[in-house]
DNA sequence: TATGAATGAGAATTCATTCAT
DNA sequence: GATGAATGAATTCTCATTCAT
């Protein structure tokens, strides 16, 4: 399996191991802190091979970056929200929003390594984070549109909410659930995904709020 | 004025330069991408000062990281929650929680620095999540946890959630918004900051369905 | 030629120059006292080339001494000791001791900066004193009892000292010859080597006393 | 007690110090090994306080070492060997050597830290190599000298050996005792010291080969 | 193409020495 | 005089990058 999603592309057999072993090392340890050596031990190569295939050591980082984006923003990403929305366009909102979230969760759990080492930089450099932004957040952010006027169509949806805060708060939660999990595993216990996940959307659906008989906003 | 809220302590004025400069340093470039010699320059210190006050540079970061989760889980944080929770208790939901989000935004963006650095090296270093999770995350969970209860007490807060989802929901929405702020700063127009506020209530209060006649979870 | 002993051994060509060239600064300087900067200078090789063969600075030092006791307890000092007090036990005290020293102050003269380095660590380092007792001294020692052994039964030496005695008053001897040659070399004259050799021997075998009776060299 | 000798000389109480401190650290770790601050510290005295006593580091070394030869050559040297020349001129040989050597070797004992300074640096610096032998060798070979001529004259002592010899002879003896001693301590065991010097003298005397006609001892 | 030994610029760290108090 | 904080030159060590094989 390729858990990396680097197998699909066109890339050389050894670009791509050493692309992997950056992901993992850079993961492990950040940027800075790993060195070329452990890349090539770790991906089987001399240490020289890794400067036959990526100029400098920054090289590699911008090819896991774009990489990044590309897995990101591409069909792995985008498309599956599509076809999410597109497909399941009868199903009411929580049934939708529970196949984003579930989607989305496989995909931040998978991509976990990438993403640490993407969100790490994109923290330090603008350019990744422009990079980010017009590849990832303004594509994301059209979808979200689309999908919030269809689910205000149907009634679904609120329409006193923009759907930049819409996706603020869908993002902000798995944001948060994936670092619950990754970042302080077992610390909090999660028992159940299933119930976290129904929960966290009644959550995002209802409020904390206790409800009252009439409308909540009065 | 003192942001980085290291003037408090008794600390020697030059440990105290060193420590911001090295804040303002590791929060630009990241930990290991920074050099002493340029914490020397910006702290306005010979090389050499620097490994009086700390043994190594690792030891500089060591500094940060304990004084940053004094701050954080010190006056400046838990002090003012427990602050706006005992005070204010008369007031409805809505209006503690702007309170409460006013605040921690204020604090983050105060402290964004000092958490940026103490947040990138979480992602890398068990201990520092660790230290991070008994000195913040269980103190803050165990006032969510009596503020919760009393919200349900007086009939405003939902009681089939349990505090943890509180939690992570509040400080969710509270990343997401500094983030959008802080990391996409001019990308995403932040209007008004005070009605953004006040959205975000709304849609953490109200979720984001439609809401109909009848009650939410049917 | 190779003076430090270091050809034999299976020791890669840059590895054998370092080390010749650390021997040599050390022996002049002091290990301390020294710079690997120097070293690499000496030794025609980049400075960082030094750490691809020693981790350390330290780990020089120890690579000298490991192969220092392995010369000074191998084939160049003991199996020399042991050849010429098997193959020559046909001869009388005086030739048997003469071999023994000529041979034992080529050996220091050769090895003297090695021993120099040697000796001073020795001096302040329990470790190397032990590596030096446990390699050196117990062989050497375990020898000059079998020869002590052999030379009284033969009725050649005094029964009425010990082992360790005889070979404290050889080594002393030999050490205080070559201290004289190379501490204060020039100062005291040394006008006939052979001549000077001869001399110690008589001392050695006859002592300063004036002999009673009939004359001592018979 | 003045162990060091330092005491009986007009020096400032707290260069004293400083001066016993730098014997103490120096023999411990060597002169390059030792710090400036280790040596305040041992003295009890501001690391600044040492600058205002000597110059430099090297300063304080070389107090040491003019002080070593003021001890070594002066009345605690010369003095007392020639106190024992000149007050027991009436004794034999044996007791004269005995007494030279017990007094030798308590010397060495009580001045071993300050001497393994002198000897260390000596074995790398010409210009200490030739205070020692313009200080010390010089003066004791002119006392040997006599000694020698007195004892040859009273047909106790071999007139076919120089008194170069003889010295040499006498100081190997002393030193490797010294030197198994200090170095080896507790691994090659000396039982009784009053029997371990007199063997010593015995077979400086008479050396270690077997006498023909009558006993040597008489 | 692939290798990995060699390089050297640059980083962290040490420490003798200075100097304001 | 005494202090010890501050200095910065020098030292050890790292590591991205090159290049001969």
């Amino acid at each position: 399996m390729d858990i990396w999603g680097l197998s699909g592309e066109d890339i050389p057999e050894k670009e791509r191991r050493i692309l992997e072993a950056a992901i993992k090392i850079f993961s492990e340890k950040g940027y800075s802190a790993s060195t070329t050596s452990e890349i090539a031990k770790s991906a089987g190569v001399a240490e020289g091979t890794i400067f036959r295939y990526f100029k400098t050591k920054k090289d590699i980082l911008r090819g896991i970056l774009i990489h990044a984006v590309n897995i990101l923003s591409g069909r792995l990403v985008i498309d599956s929200l599509e076809k999410i929305m597109t497909r399941l366009e009868e199903k009411d909102l929580r049934t939708v929003l529970k196949q984003i979230l579930v989607d989305r969760l496989k995909l931040a759990d998978s991509l976990f390594p990438m993403v640490r080492v993407l969100l790490t930089e994109a923290l330090y450099h603008e350019d990744v984070r422009e990079a980010l932004y017009q590849n990832i957040v303004v594509r994301a952010l059209t979808i979200a549109e689309k999908f919030h006027r269809e689910m205000v169509q149907k009634g679904m949806m609120r329409d006193d909410i923009d759907h930049v805060m819409l996706l603020r708060a869908i993002m902000a939660n798995v944001a948060a659930l994936v670092a619950q999990r990754k970042i302080f595993e077992g610390k909090i216990e999660v028992n159940d995904m299933g119930k976290e996940i129904d929960t966290m959307i009644d959550v995002l659906m209802y409020g904390i709020a206790k409800q009252t008989g009439e409308d909540k906003k009065g």
